[in-house]
DNA sequence: TTGGATTCCGTACAGCGTACGACGTAGGGT
DNA sequence: ACCCTACGTCGTACGCTGTACGGAATCCAA
């Protein structure tokens, strides 16, 4: 045996002070930890301090294995990004690029965070995968692989503006009961808004908010079938469809 | 005179010293500044001591026209906002729609601020201009208020998702002077991932990077026009193009 | 056993948003 | 002409952030 199995029951390694936890500090747990303070508190609750607290370890034990704040943040999202990936993508580009984009829609949405730190590049190995995913599904309706690349990102796109407002209205909390009331509630409840939508210069924007909204899922997926049928008709133009 | 102005080469006070701005602080210049800031710094350079010592004012009396470090970035977007206005719509649905599309997504690329604060919900008067004015293009299509919802939000969801993608690949300094080669380039710098993409697990991923790839400006076009086309079908479906 | 590399982490610093309270001045009532 | 209230201004201070630095503890190979 070596030094460190003589003593029992130990639970840590270098010193041995904290908590519970240490074992084996590793990037895969600095990163399961803060994705569970994202999720449960937020992008902002997830501090250094606050991740290397709940590990029981000092704070800049952090940067051992990880180089910066922003390095941690784009591992969280390549961790997330394994969520977007899809076990059977079915048995036609249509219904395949259907369900990749469904499995993201929902993902984003348990995960607010990762959009709200959306701008980075965030390319990690799981990134890579779902892209390869995409491509190989859209590779049944075009052999080009600029093509395919287009019509995956096209998706992608959509997918996340959608998920962007939908996370925007949930801020205020719209959707529910009613869908999207959240608009016509933040309008009323300010009066320079309030004045303003009633003095005559928005008459369309009236007239919609005095009827009922459609759900925001039913909006995904209208804007979807759209997108879709556009690809549709333009590589398949005598599919009984489009 | 007043007691102040006695002393001299007085640096500042509650009458008039600092620079050569004060006159009259008002949440207009307040907002100027902050724009200036992020257009020229981003984002993260817009703190609210920098606003006010650019203003020749002391820190806090900021918070004297504006709650919030969070009001004014919502402040902030809704002056961009009015960037989205169009003044000529065009003749029919389908060119208001390409117009608006294609000038917000130009605002959007010049000031890549306004994204990475993109999920707050931003209700201002020319946030509810800008709706209105997408309602009023879309009702050249259809008189039913929730459909013109459903496709003005799927137009600005698409426009969103790409503009967040394009700033994306611009932070790696991609899309020049060849189209993304910065996700080539990304990859070829990290061990990891080009030891990875060479496994052979990413057949379609390598073929793609292997060839020359779209210009974003290229892939959003066509995406928009595919969105376009899936709408006209529904709502002109025996138009010549559908 | 020893020596070098690796891991851990206490301290310190600069910057942030903003609560609090003091202060100078302007305008209106007397 | 007086005061007095209200308001715009802003210095100071607090708690928070990310992280540079340097020392201590530990591990592994020789």
């Amino acid at each position: 045996m070596n030094t460190t199995s003589v003593d029992p029951a130990r639970p840590r390694g270098a010193g041995d002070r904290p908590a519970a936890s240490r074992a084996g500090l590793s990037r895969e747990r600095i990163v399961a930890v803060a994705l569970e303070i994202a999720d449960a508190e937020g992008l902002d609750a997830v501090s250094m301090r606050r991740v290397a607290a709940m590990l029981g370890v000092g704070t800049m034990t952090l940067y051992t294995h990880v180089q910066d704040k922003e390095a941690l943040l784009e591992l969280m999202l390549d961790a997330l990004t394994s969520e977007h990936l899809l076990a059977d993508t079915g048995p036609d580009w249509r219904t395949g690029l259907t369900r990749i984009a469904r499995l993201t829609r929902q993902s984003l949405l348990r995960h607010p965070w990762a959009l709200a730190l959306g701008l980075r590049p965030a390319l990690g190995p799981n990134k890579l995968r779902h892209i390869e995913q995409s491509l190989a599904v859209a590779s049944g309706l075009t052999t080009d692989p600029a093509a395919q690349r287009t019509i995956v990102h096209a998706v992608d796109d959509l997918v996340v503006g959608c998920a962007m407002r939908e996370l925007a209205a949930r801020a205020i909390e719209a959707d529910v009961p009613r869908p999207l009331c959240g608009l016509r509630r933040r309008i009323d409840a300010e009066p320079t808004l309030r004045e303003l939508l009633h003095s005559g210069e928005f008459p369309h924007l009236a007239r919609m908010l005095a009827g009922d909204a459609p759900f925001a899922s039913e909006r995904f997926e209208q804007a979807l079938t759209w997108l879709l049928d556009g690809i549709e008709r333009t590589y398949r133009p005598d599919s009984p469809t489009a």
